[in-house]
DNA sequence: AGGCTCGAAATGTCCGTACATTAATTTTCG
DNA sequence: CGAAAATTAATGTACGGACATTTCGAGCCT
């Protein structure tokens, strides 16, 4: 976090300006210097504060209120309206077909690759025999819009599909996507769960998390028109940076509840 | 709608010039002429073709971004990723209900009840006033099959309401319907989160869990018509005992993803 | 066939200018 | 003194310019 505004006439790399804009003015008002109900100075006096456009200022007020922290209004100024965001990344899923979507929002980093001959208790998910030769790859996942780390995948193909994997997170694509366009296969069902479970020291590490911290973990099978299984994906997800979230609405007889 | 773009140069009073972009591309892409999975044209030539500015472009992009139409990405472009925006795709699906039936296999056991005025925290999670009178009720979930406790509840309901405590667990019938029969409110909306959290000694021990081992939290929001939240239900499931999981099937286009 | 490099395409970041709209405050007038 | 008008404060809309960063596809090499 900033300590004095000049930092942002140059800033690290890792960041852009509004973004640190944004994160100073959070603290300020996680740190309560601005109390929920109370005015942030406007956009004028923020520009000659931190010494940044009115544009800079207007991105970072931007970033606020998707947050919920601030609500801008002509006339009126900036009001906080909370304290804290409620949660660093919700994947608003819409219906079905948004548990499958997250990976337009975030890239895969891999960070292994490892041929492997599945044991009982991994045959008895990918329902192959045992002995199998199986590849599992271990990727990262990042949002690609903040670079915030929200994942650590574990993602087994047959050796026979291995040559995607070299295009896994450098083509742009899903997995089970690169498998049928370069093998011709074609997934028909995807079997989804979701459960919890905690960080192991190593994925801890990569991700940044404390370790036994919680993790949102989902685990993706899918299948093709045979019932064979193509491809395991099991992410896990830190839980403060990471949440699901949905609408049902009532159906028209008042019984059903529907993706909204 | 807009029926040509040089419309666009003398916009009526009523909608700001970047609003009716917005417009004018949600339309075509819900006429499908731009597909799901498909790319929109860059934001020169929409430039060109409506004759405005680069802002207003991106300013139009950015609301459909935010309607969860559009998916925008440096070196890629403007991918559609859906028809409509999420409330408007209303079909029966199953699987959807299943974030609601899990009630219908367990029973509530209520083990504890109080009023309490709500803090400015809590006052943001049920949108109301703080101090407003609510009451929390803490219940246990165990199924009715074989017995076994499968998440702690944290039930929070206004104070009005607290007239359906006595019939939580006793009487058939899920909480928001006690509500609905009692006092003729109708829950028109559920907002439903995902994530994971770690049990607390209180709730594992009430489980007979470990300490600090991994809880799928699910938050339920339930609203009425006007969008005021008639209860909030938070759920924590032991990792081990209880796992959501349902399939998703490809639609017949290939593209889309449905609930089985 | 797979991997690497490079250039073009595309969006992201950041600066500036100007005017419009809305709300709050101050001033004026009856 | 109260109401209306004017002024000020604040954000919203829209134009322009420039450079940065990322991705993808083509071409080349092994």
């Amino acid at each position: 976090m900033l300590k004095c505004p000049d930092m942002l006439v140059n800033p690290p790399r890792s960041q852009p300006r509004y973004r640190r804009l944004a994160d100073a003015l959070q603290q300020a008002i996680g740190e309560s210097r601005y109390a929920v109900g109370s005015t942030l100075p406007g956009e004028l006096e923020l520009m000659s504060r931190y010494r940044v456009s009115r544009h800079t200022v207007r991105e970072a007020l931007r970033c606020l209120a998707e947050l919920g922290l601030i609500s801008r209004n002509r006339g009126i100024g900036t009001v906080v309206t909370a304290r804290e965001p409620s949660s660093a990344h919700v994947q608003k899923l819409g219906s079905p077909a948004g548990w499958m979507r997250y990976a337009e929002d975030s890239r895969l980093e891999v960070i292994g690759n490892e041929a492997l001959r599945v044991d009982a208790e991994l045959a008895r998910r990918l329902e192959c025999r045992r002995g199998a030769p199986w590849r599992r790859v271990t990727a990262l996942r990042r949002m690609r819009a903040d670079r915030v780390l929200i994942g650590w995948s574990d993602i087994y193909l047959p050796e026979a599909y291995a040559g995607v994997v070299g295009a896994m997170g450098r083509r742009a694509g899903r997995v089970y996507e690169l498998i049928e366009s370069r093998f011709g296969a074609r997934v028909a069902r995807v079997e989804v769960e979701v459960t919890a479970d905690l960080f192991d020291a190593q994925r801890a590490s990569a991700l940044g998390v404390p370790v036994n911290s919680a993790s949102l973990c989902v685990t993706r099978r899918y299948r093709d028109a045979s019932g064979q299984v193509l491809l395991l994906s099991q992410t896990h997800h830190p839980a403060e940076r990471f949440t699901y979230s949905f609408d049902l609405l009532r159906g028209g007889d008042g019984s059903a509840w529907l993706a909204a």
